[in-house]
Order: C-alpha cells, then structure tokens, then sequence
DNA sequence: ATACTCCGCTTAATCGTTTCACTGCTTAAT
DNA sequence: ATTAAGCAGTGAAACGATTAAGCGGAGTAT
C-alpha cells in the first residue's frame, strides 16, 4: 500500500508515538520535531492506514442502504439526494458506502451485519416501506440510523418531505380552477410515502365538501409505464376527472403521453400535477406543474442528523419534516 | 460492536485460530469442533471486523471515483450503470464506496488517498474528461482501477460505448431519409465520450460525400436548457438543419422543448435523433429516436474487469467497448 | 525399529494505528 | 530544600483478526 508510520518514525529519528502525536494534534512536541515529521510525511506521501485507524475507534463511513429493488439507484430524486448527503458527509471527512442488499440476505441482515463488523457507524434509510424491517432491527440493536421518509413502527429519527401538506396545495390549487373530479394516481402503496399523499388529497377535497370518488384513486407502480397504463384506465371511466394529481413526475410523464395518446391536450382539455420536480418537469411540453421536494436540504440534514447521533451530540430534534412547494407550470387550467 | 473472536473461542472453548480456520475454511478441524464453534457463533451474532481483517490483506471494497461536479450523480445513465455495477460487485463480495472529491483535493489526490490508506482495493473511474488526471495518476502509482470511458494518454483498462459506430449509424439513418444539413449538439469537449461521437458523424457525412457545414456543429453542456438554447441557434442560422443528432438525450429533450417553441413539429418538419435512450426517451412526446446504451453491461464489465485485475487474474482483454443500438421511434421521418 | 507424514489443535507473531503510563529534566510553588 | 507540576518524548499494551510454526500421537512406508 504505502508508507507506514514506523517508516517515518524511523526516518525522523523519533518515536511512533510521536508521530501519531504530530498528526493528530494530541500530545506535546515541540516545533522542531513537528516539522521534521511533517517534513518526512509529506516525502514518503504517508496516509494513516483506514484499517488499523478503525480497529480502534469508528471507520468514519456511513452506509447507504439502497432499497432490494436492482434499478432503485436510478430513480433522479433519489440520486439528487444521494449528491448532497455525499458532500455534507465528505464536508464532515465521512465516507459513504453502498449498501445493496444481495439476493441471499434479508436488508435488514445486510444492515446489521455491516454495522457489527464495523464496516459503517451508521446508516441512511433508503426508501422507507410502510411495513419496513430494517428501522426496527437497527432500533433493538441500537445501531445510529436515520430514515429518509417516516419509519414503520419505531421512532426512529427521519428526514421526510411534507407530502401530506404538498397533497393539499396541490388539489386546493385545482379545486380553485374550478375542478371537482380530481383523480389520483398513488405510489405503490408498499412506500411509506404513499400514505400521507392520500391522506393530504382526501383532507382538501373534504374540507371543500367535495365528495370523494373511489374510483378516481387508483394504485400504480413507479415507472413511466405505469402512469402511462394508469391514466389510460382514468380515461376509459365512465365519467372521467378533469384534473389529476400524480404522485411521483415519473408518473405524471407517462400520463402525459397517455393523454397525448388519447388526443387530449394537458393544460387545456385536462389538468395535470407531478410530484418531485425532477430537472426534466420544467422541459416537458408543456411544462409539467409540480410539487417541488427539496432534495438537497434533505440530502443535507440526513447526513448531519446521522453523524450527530454516531457522535454522541444531542440533535435538537430527532425528525425534520421539510416542506415542498408548489410549481405552477402549464398543465394545470381552469376547468372547461 | 459485536462479539469478538475471542469470546467465541472461549466459549466454544478453543483457540482463537481453530474459530478462524472454521469460518475461513482453511487449516483441518473435526467435525464436531466445527459444529460447536458454528453454533457458538450464531448464539453470539458474531461477526468478523472489518477493520482487523483488511489490516492484513485487502478491503474488499471498490472506490468510485465520482466527477468532481456535485450533481453528477443525478445523471440517469450514470446512475442506472452505477446500480448493475454495485449488483455485480455485491455478488463478487465487494462493497462500493463513493468518492466524491471534496472542494479542496484534486479528485486525483483523492483516488490516491483512498487507495494508500487502503480503504479501497482499486477505483473505478467515472465519468471521464479527455485530459484526465485521475488515470495517469493511478497508473504511475500502479494502483488497480478501471475507466468507464477511453482514458486519457495512458493505457488504462477501460469498459465503453461505442460512440464512434453509434453516430455513423444514426447520421446514415438521417441520410436515408433523405436529410443533408444535418446538425450535431455536442456534449462539452472535456468529457472523453465527445470526440468520437463527432469522429463518427463526420466519418457518416464523408462517405456519403455531403460536405460538412461547421456552423452545424456546435458544443453545448450537459444539461437541458443547454440543448434548448443550442436548437435554438441552430434554429437561426440562415439555413437551418433538417435534422439534428444531440449527443444525450438531456440535451435531446431540451431541443424538443425548443422546436416546440418555434412552432415546428419535431418527427415531421425536422427530426431529431438523441443518445443514451434513458427511460424516459421512449415515453416522451413523440417517442424519441435514440442510441442505447448498454448501461447494465457496462456496469457488469467494470466491475467484473476491476476485481479481475485487484485479484491478479489475468483478464482476457484490457478494454471492452460495446456497441450501441439506434432505437428508432417517431422523431425521425423522411426530409419534407 | 526408524523415519516420515498427516491430523487436530495451540501458541505466538503480525498487520498499523492510538493511547496510557512512565521517564528524565526543568521550572515553579510551598 | 522539598515537593509539585509541566514538558518532550519513549515503550508497550491494546484493537481483532490471519497464519506460520510447532507439538504430541497415530498411521505408514522403508
């Protein structure tokens, strides 16, 4: 590998002890023998070694427990979110490690097992489920973890973006043009994200004295395809909406093609809202209205919130819930 | 964190070596011994530190050497290689760490760090610049890594798409179709991928002995709205292209929005070919003619390539590039 | 009978750090 | 004058694994 700290010892005609000292501002050494090491340092081009630095103490590295799912990586917001968490925790001198779960092994047993062999002091929750295991192993083996999205059945500390909240913008929004058969296409509802959307689009409509329409709410998976079959379905109703909220963009996009499909034109005949904002919203044609998720901050404050724990600091809250806006496009219209 | 090997030892009541020989499978035990630390071992949870074990031999870890932009990792075909090559690597019993370069280190300075502190057994390197560092360093430190793209001036081992026969195959299909001025939106000229796809489309144009027009050629960035405001330069030339390959389809869908604008129909008065096909291509508006990238091969054949060469395996060949394939939908059509 | 090998296991060295306990030595306080 | 405290630095014990060497006893070939 590289130079080891017995090698500059020897060279700087001191003690491993001291250079230890030197490099980690512990200890008193005087100026001069300060500089000889660091000198010495700086010419063999030694770096600690990450092994023997963890075998006492912490690795510094945080795990990031990917969902099973192989393509989960790739999803734009996750990936968004990923960039920022990973500049915060190298801000801190933390690595991030991947954590995906293999096929033999539960990912709550990838979890635990990457912190007992202390390969990370912490982790990151990817894409919560509602009935997810791995919060709950972590809480009883009292492992440092942050979820990102609410956790299952243990109050485990999280960062999520206020769905619940961005539901009712979004369909208050169109309730004031006029719409009162408002679709919803759902997440699958396995994601704990699901959940508060629903909760949020219900909350609006009843608070209006909209009656809701079972039919009109309707589950579908996380890919273009499946927004696209989804909206074909709203389509084919005997009574149509007027105006759909879709819980992801990804979703929204397929619709979109759906409706472009079905000879309808989004922001005029039919009104359409995505969820997220990934970078493309803004180019669709036409550009999509959306609900924006602050992915970096959310990035960030995983991040700081994980190393707080593992450090030992008392955060001042254990869950931040950050709000989303609304961006107005051109899909949305008052209704015809 | 866990049970050491010690206390398994003690309580199955042998040596520390016979409860590492057991679980590596090396060295000659009974049968019963075998049994009674096995089960020692599951009672105690135990797991072997990470830390202890990489301080004599390897990490079994791979680095990935990320670009030093922050938002790199959004990119969705970034991200979709990054999750078969993280499938490949867990399957081969390596874990993935992110190097994100902090502000203040060259990414080159980083790799090497990772590398000498033996946190990382090898790196792969994404995301390559035409005069990248990051591969001379590696090299001349004789560090295992591996390029995903052709590397800079040294003979690195590198896994790429064939951008060069990819460009050929859509500016002939182009001038099948009867198209002459045809346009190029080039991704910025530091990114390695750049060069061929140029070499490639000039090569098409040559053969078929149409002149090329430079002031068909422009460089872009990588981002939408660098594709929406390169089309729209192109669209002011004095005689504008009939037809434009963009080289990603960010760009790509940035150069719809701006035809959209300026009225034109893409698929019909001008066609538009895009790289990468990323899942969103085929359900955009009209589906997008574009070149697909074998992205989960990629991912396979880094990973597979770097453990390779990180184990001394000799690999059959030092560089693998792929071939693309032109995906042909509706934004394509014979020249009006 | 002697020498050799194989088995099943233990002892101890090793990997590269951090850190506690200690040693001379000088300076300050009682 | 004696004790206490501080400085600059050393030696050695951890940390938790892997692995070479060794050690009786049994089996086998010469």
């Amino acid at each position: 590998m590289s130079a080891t700290i017995k090698q500059v010892a020897k060279q700087a005609g001191v003690s491993i002890a001291t250079v230890s000292y030197v490099l980690n501002g512990t200890g008193t050494v005087t100026e001069a023998t300060r500089q000889r090491v660091l000198a010495v340092v700086s010419d063999l081009g030694y770096q600690p070694s990450h092994a023997a630095r963890s075998l006492r103490g912490r690795s510094y590295t945080l795990g990031l427990a990917l969902p099973a799912q192989p393509g989960r990586l790739a999803d734009p917001t996750l990936a968004e979110m990923l960039a920022s968490l990973s500049d915060t925790a190298a801000a801190c001198d933390y690595s991030l490690l991947l954590a995906t779960a293999r096929a033999d092994k539960s990912a709550s047993e990838m979890c635990l097992s990457l912190a007992r062999t202390g390969q990370v002091d912490g982790l990151v929750l990817l894409d919560m489920q509602t009935d997810d295991e791995r919060a709950q192993a972590l809480c009883e083996a009292g492992i440092p973890h942050v979820c990102a999205g609410p956790p299952a059945r243990c109050n485990s500390p999280f960062v999520t973006a206020d769905g619940y909240s961005a539901a009712i913008l979004a369909v208050r929004h169109l309730l004031q043009l006029g719409h009162r058969r408002i679709g919803l296409i759902q997440l699958p509802s396995e994601l704990a994200e699901s959940e508060p959307r629903y909760l949020g689009y219900s909350t609006a409509l009843a608070e209006a004295g909209v009656e809701a329409d079972p039919q009109l709410v309707v589950e579908a998976g996380r890919g273009e395809q499946d927004g696209f079959q989804t909206m074909q379905e709203l389509l084919s109703l005997p009574e149509p909406p007027t105006a759909v909220l879709a819980c992801s963009d990804e979703l929204a996009f397929g619709a979109m093609h759906a409706l472009y499909d079905a000879g309808r034109t989004v922001g005029q005949d039919i009104s359409l809202i995505g969820f997220d904002d990934v970078p493309l919203a803004a180019h669709m044609h036409p550009p999509l209205t959306t609900l924006r998720q602050p992915r970096r901050r959310m990035g960030e404050q995983l991040a700081t919130l994980l190393i707080d724990i593992i450090e030992k600091r008392q955060p001042k809250t254990n869950h931040v819930t950050l709000p989303m806006r609304l961006m107005v496009r051109k899909t949305t219209a008052r209704v015809q």
